[in-house]
DNA sequence: CCAGAAAATGATATCGCAATCATATTTTAT
DNA sequence: ATAAAATATGATTGCGATATCATTTTCTGG
């Protein structure tokens, strides 16, 4: 910031390229963005000129000309939950061979910090944004509607989206949950998660279960939360919480696998059978659910293929071509195993 | 890429602003860069003129005026590892409040890929980057060295960094685990990991141990390498591997916790036991590890602390502070618990 | 009340690149 | 061979902001 001006930039510049190869700057440019455009001859001593003085495209100067930068900024609430990680690669893999350049930004659950990270991106003059969820504040919407860029809401299916939104439904997940351990014959049955008011997806998955208790006429408890970040040490305490404090509950939904893998550690180092004593699910699908013994009963969802939808969405919106989808309602997957 | 232009770009201008509080575009640019220099009358008509407009900053424009951007590029040889994931946050932390913008490149273990990364990312005139490893292409070298940018190298100490380094010996680690399991009283101990090829630090760690069993005159064994990604699937297979190909094995020290987790349960599932038949160690500290039983034996890293210094070893470089240190040696901690 | 200093504001140039339009060169068709 | 079309290259301008220097306004003290 308070960087003293250099005279001519430090770099090495088209200028500098141009005069090497006894071209203009202009064809320069285009050697090294269309080599289709310009000859053989001229290409090649380019080429050769750049690699010499080893030019790299100032990309702040290039946009700028172009009135559109290679940025695509993702936003999710937290960088150290493995599920945004794999949405996140899905969304490089794709964004990456289409020549585009990601840049996150964490909002640890709050839409303040949204609105901040958005409003700073925009000035990236982003080709389209990313972002988790569905759920913003009015301002965030404005400020998105006034800059009309293609945006695309994930993790979670929405009625109605800004724009383009793929996800699933969270709702209808925790829903499915409740059904599956009431056939499995368990009749009380508890909610347990983390920062249910700002995780959002997490608190549609009670919503969802919780609605479907009351559909079957059992009974309803409120959720067992805590105000930190989900682990599977505090997934082993509530665990640990339940059968002290409300010692009749039969089976837990925990929001996520890490929570309820923390559950079934924890089970395990107390000599706690589990499902007989007390059943455990989870979500998110998490390869170590398989593996726990007894092996978790969660959901799987498709979080890498989210993130390439996502991206190619994107993509092919910024390159004009019109997408007959533009909300995508993915599926998700009940793993029945042996916690339940 | 191929977008038209669209006259003046789509948002909003300082000039825009300008015309609307009724100064002068530099007045506006004062005013909110550095309001203390701008009369409070007029930093008031002029915020309400922004934030009327909507107005963000154009930070391609802004960082080409000013020749520096507020990027700090970020090259890790893999997202999905929690371990440069904590690293990450750590950066995040120091570099956010300071006001800069982060950029991932994700190498998967590729030289040529991080020679693509920071090439790419040299366009952004970051004023400074961070890389993980002290394992670089030469071309690498040279290019960076061209540009003379601050780059702080982290993960592994180095006895001959680029610029700053910080990080700890994988050597020394993988000797300490060594003496630890000797001094337990195993004797046939073996080392498995995956693409230990590319994977240097995890390289290291296995020339630590093997030159300790050396010196303790105990049979060597060559590593045990599989050439997929390392996860607790995998780790389970390498465990039951080993079992049935040497059986003579008493302890096998895994080159991360994934790995060492996945033998845990898989012994846990098989009834394998573990630490009597057979020892198990791993590596990095994973909250998981104290929670799985018998609970892991690893070696913890201050991974969240190596992010911070190298952040702020970078801010305050850029910032043009001398720093006393260039490098730091992080130290270890080898947790010994119930699986050895 | 005025000279001189300090503070506030503005005009202009520039950062490095690509869009646009103009010009030179080659190719093709007749 | 020559006009017309196609291709290759170059000159100029502007993207949106800030640095620098110039100017105006406000403050200070005698």
């Amino acid at each position: 910031m308070g960087e003293k001006r250099q005279g001519p930039g430090q770099g090495v510049t088209l200028k500098d390229v141009a005069l090497r190869a006894g071209v203009s700057p202009i064809t320069v440019s285009r050697a090294l963005n269309r080599p289709e455009v310009v000859s053989p001859k001229l290409r090649e001593k380019v080429e050769a000129a750049a690699r010499d003085l080893k030019y790299v495209q100032n990309r702040m100067a290039g946009a700028l000309a172009s009135s559109g930068s290679p940025v695509i900024p993702v936003v999710v609430p937290s960088l150290s939950n493995a599920v945004f990680i794999e949405v996140i690669e899905g969304v490089q893999e794709i964004a990456q061979e289409a020549g585009f350049q990601l840049m996150f930004g964490n909002t640890d659950y709050d839409l303040d910090r949204e609105y901040e990270w958005i409003s700073m991106f925009l000035g990236w003059s982003p080709p389209g944004l990313i972002l988790a969820g569905t759920r913003h504040l009015q301002r965030t919407r404005a400020l998105l509607k006034h800059y009309g860029r293609p945006v695309v809401e994930t993790m979670e299916y929405s009625s109605r989206p800004l724009d383009m939104n793929v996800g699933l439904s969270h709702v209808k997940a925790g829903a499915a949950m409740a059904d599956h351990l009431i056939a499995r014959g368990y009749r009380n049955i508890c909610f347990a998660g983390c920062r249910l008011r700002a995780d959002h997806r997490a608190k549609q998955r009670f919503d969802g279960f919780d609605k479907m208790l009351a559909q079957q006429g059992l009974a309803r408890r409120p959720p067992l939360t805590r105000e930190v970040p989900s682990s599977p040490e505090v997934g082993g305490e509530m665990l640990d919480h339940i059968l002290r404090e409300d010692p009749g509950v039969d089976a837990v939904f925990f929001a996520n696998d890490d929570l309820a893998a923390g559950a079934i550690l924890r089970a395990q180092r107390e000599g706690i059978p589990i499902p007989d004593r007390i059943a455990v699910a989870g979500f998110n699908g998490l390869p170590i659910a398989a593996l726990l013994t007894p092996s978790l009963t969660t959901i799987a969802s498709p979080r890498r293929e989210i993130g390439r939808f996502a991206a190619r969405q994107l993509v092919q919106h910024i390159s004009g071509q019109q997408c007959r989808t533009k909300r995508l309602d993915v599926s998700f997957d009940l793993i029945a195993r042996d916690s339940t």
